[in-house]
DNA sequence: CAAAATCATTTGAAGCTTCAAATATTGAAG
DNA sequence: CTTCAATATTTGAAGCTTCAAATGATTTTG
């Protein structure tokens, strides 16, 4: 993500001109309210990246190939890796590699196809990955302790609302759809095409 | 930004054991609440990196720098881009290079430091980037709409205590610290260091 | 003033990402 | 069975990003 947040920010000096702004501000609101929203969110993904790298020494995408593979013992194929991580085929195969290169997953012959591999963890990596989830989730939770829990309540709500366009059913307990993980729509887009 | 949200969320069914799941279910809210905000944000920008490459054939760094440059008259040096923008001086050297191979921006001597240049639109540049910051606002406010005016200013304030750690002191129109947007704070790091 | 520290920028290596073009393999149709 | 289309993965090119190491130019200081 990263990405600066620029666009129309005064620079610093808005002092005499501020009357004219707050006349048609309304439309300038949500490109505060956007601005804001990325820059939270960056702010949040960019703390979680560094400690992963400087405690754990890993990157975000590898961590985020071995949480997918943290409930399937079977493993799964880069394809559908690739669906779930919302990424394309070609990216999962340079992760997979490096993660192969650590030991932390292995690729491994597909019974009934000789095109897949099943990916999945190695015993190592399943240690290791246990350690780095559990610090993980105290760093959301930190990171988001500023935020009463119904004021967290609301806010998965209105963000609820901004993607489906209307409120959602539930009130603070979502237990609703899954959680905008792993949507059922289709992946980024193609992974090859003849 | 992309990253896929996968951790926790189980895989679909969690049926039979929803009670010992709601039993301690607030540690994983703040997750849910992370990956909720995660996604909202990774779609939003998406769309409008998506757009501004089909439509204006640039991408979402060039027009962030080009819009630090928008009111600017005399230009930015590559140092002060750099802080702006909050990333690495290379970077900022290399994004240049394309804008300026595309006539959209210009290097040009400082008159009284001859390490620095003094980054700017040129007139192709300015044209240009009017038609896609209008563009880029409607997109934004069209994203954002499926909230109403007060659940866009709820947001924007719930948002603003996740950063600062307390209620932002104005109610809906903030009109506060600027927008985020180029904060005092240092910058990413380093560009060099001997 | 000359050496040292600082500053502005660039370059090169490496990771993540997409896209487009291979390579194999499988399955379906004739 | 042979061809043709679809599937699973890899490879290579290009952009964004960081980091670390140069290169030049300026300023400080002894």
């Amino acid at each position: 993500m990263a990405h600066s947040l620029a666009l129309h920010g005064r620079p610093s000096s808005a002092h005499a001109t501020d009357m004219e702004v707050r006349a048609h501000a309304d439309t300038h609101d949500s490109l505060r309210l956007w601005l804001r929203l990325l820059s939270a969110t960056t702010r949040i993904e960019d703390t979680i990246r560094q400690r992963l790298r400087e405690q754990f020494g890993i990157t975000l995408p590898r961590f985020d190939l071995m949480a997918q593979l943290e409930r399937e013992p079977n493993g799964l194929t880069m394809g559908e890796l690739s669906r779930r991580m919302m990424v394309t085929g070609g990216n999962v195969t340079t992760i997979v590699d490096q993660l192969e290169r650590e030991q932390l997953v292995q690729r491994q012959e597909s019974p009934g196809d000789r095109r897949a591999y099943a990916v999945h963890l190695t015993p190592a990596g399943r240690t290791t990955f246990a350690a780095m989830a559990s610090a993980h989730e105290g760093w959301v939770i930190a990171l988001l302790s500023p935020l009463s829990t119904p004021q967290q309540a609301q806010l998965h709500r209105l963000l609820g609302t901004l993607k489906t366009g209307h409120p959602s059913a539930h009130s603070a307990h979502s237990a609703n759809s899954a959680n905008t993980v792993t949507p059922p729509s289709t992946p980024p887009q193609g992974d090859n095409k003849p």
